[in-house]
DNA sequence: ACATGAATATTGGAT
DNA sequence: ATCCAATTTTCATGT
């Protein structure tokens, strides 16, 4: 990863250099240092002096980390249009957004450093657990749920949403499933009273709802308790995350070491 | 803000200034170059070996961003521990969370750099435009929803949720407000919905429901006609954002750019 | 620790 | 472009 940097840059040399590698498409800048931020357009926000790291990807996304949490500080999903420019003596990078119109304006006190890297194709990542995950594995497995249930339909669509799972019990019931991956709260059970209601408006005979998760808020359960509605533990993941001591392969040969909290 | 740093460093001298730097309180590290990441835990996911940058803030806080998007590819909010190791002639990274139990392991195959910081306390934030900015400027200005509210409770807990805005209106009627700060689909009609019903069930009289937000889906629009609610416009921010040509502050000096897309 | 609901949510998919 | 629903959502705020 070919990558050219500054350190401690003045103004002037922060602003040089930053035009010059957004000239260059695909570079992957980061600057790190004192800087005021300010955004405008969906909500508002002013930051005061502080030590942020911000972060311009080569698809023209932008965000600006504060020292904590993994949410940053200021961001713009898509940058239309980038000015650095020099204003009292501080580099200021000015970054818009046509749609919906936004800006964000940041303004280098005392940049520490600045890099701009140039990434190769990154490589592919495949994630399992997810709710999609759960459904095929349910659908072509739906004894998980219950034995002797039928799946008719998955990702049904009715006027009030989508049902998850749509099936026919042993005994010919039909069953509303909805699916959570995590622990279900009265959300899901609003959503499953929901698609239970509708589906009675539309066929003849007994409806079941079952609402298949891993687990369930207390107020939640109550809920389905007193809406005849059901409670089936589902697990997302196929197999419990393996524990350190469990693979064996990352003992730590280097130091052991707490982080600060 | 202090920083020490590394360039095209090897497995060796990654491990022992990472393991270095973790010692230290208070520290804020990023790593970037080609990496493999894998996660286990509320799900699981692998990421082939690619261009990524690694970020470990003070809060021990972690995530590990590709070359595009605002989210990161992986990350971990709270890390307990942290071990970086050799492997395989590789410095390899682990951290994990005690609850929910999870971990992540990153695998540097070829670091491009490493750097610490040491960031001095961070600045004040303000944001003006959330919903609870909302919610302050209807309580204490009711007739820009509507002429004649009176608002009776802010945020009044009831069984199914809690009501935005509770008021009366110029006829007595009760009024049951539900704000978005953004377009309100039709799972906020949904919840007013179900608020007043719960509400009709304990007042006598008529009970009005409201939806203010500054637009709405047009299949939520419908919803709410054939449910006989109303909506209402009503901006989240109370200036529009100002335009970059408005302020006159930041008329690019430097060049100007077009970010590629 | 648990539950709840907002968020400049972001992101991907369907229409 | 709009709408919809999932997300390892994160995060702040209650209880």
């Amino acid at each position: 990863m070919l990558l050219s940097w500054l350190e401690d840059p003045n103004a002037d040399d922060l602003v040089a250099f930053l035009n010059d590698e957004l000239r260059q498409p695909g570079r992957w800048l980061q600057v790190a240092g004192e800087m005021e931020v300010e955004y405008h357009g969906r909500a508002a926000s002013m930051a005061d002096a502080g030590d942020y790291l911000l972060i311009l990807k080569p698809d023209a996304s932008l965000q600006i980390h504060a020292a904590r949490g993994i949410k940053p500080l200021n961001w713009q999903p898509q940058v239309d249009d980038v000015h650095v420019m020099q204003d009292g003596g501080r580099a200021v990078l000015h970054a818009e957004r046509r749609s919906p119109a936004e800006w964000v304006r940041v303004a280098f006190l005392d940049a520490a450093y600045a890099v701009a890297m140039e990434p190769r194709d990154h490589g592919t990542r495949v994630l399992q657990g997810s709710e999609a995950d759960m459904q095929r594995a349910l659908a072509a497995n739906p004894d998980v749920i219950e034995e002797g249930l039928e799946v008719v339909d998955v990702e049904l669509p009715v006027e009030v949403g989508g049902i998850d799972l749509m099936g026919r019990d042993r005994d010919g019931r039909w069953v509303v499933v909805e699916l959570k991956r995590g622990r279900a709260t009265h959300e899901a059970v609003h959503q499953l009273e929901r698609y239970v209601r509708h589906v009675r408006t539309l066929v003849d005979g007994a409806v079941r709802g079952i609402l298949a998760a891993p687990a369930v808020t207390e107020p939640a359960r109550n809920q389905l308790h007193g809406l005849d509605l059901e409670y089936v533990e589902v697990d997302a993941l196929p197999a419990p995350p393996a524990e350190v001591e469990q693979t064996g392969l990352f003992e730590p040969a280097g130091l052991t070491q707490d982080v600060e909290s």
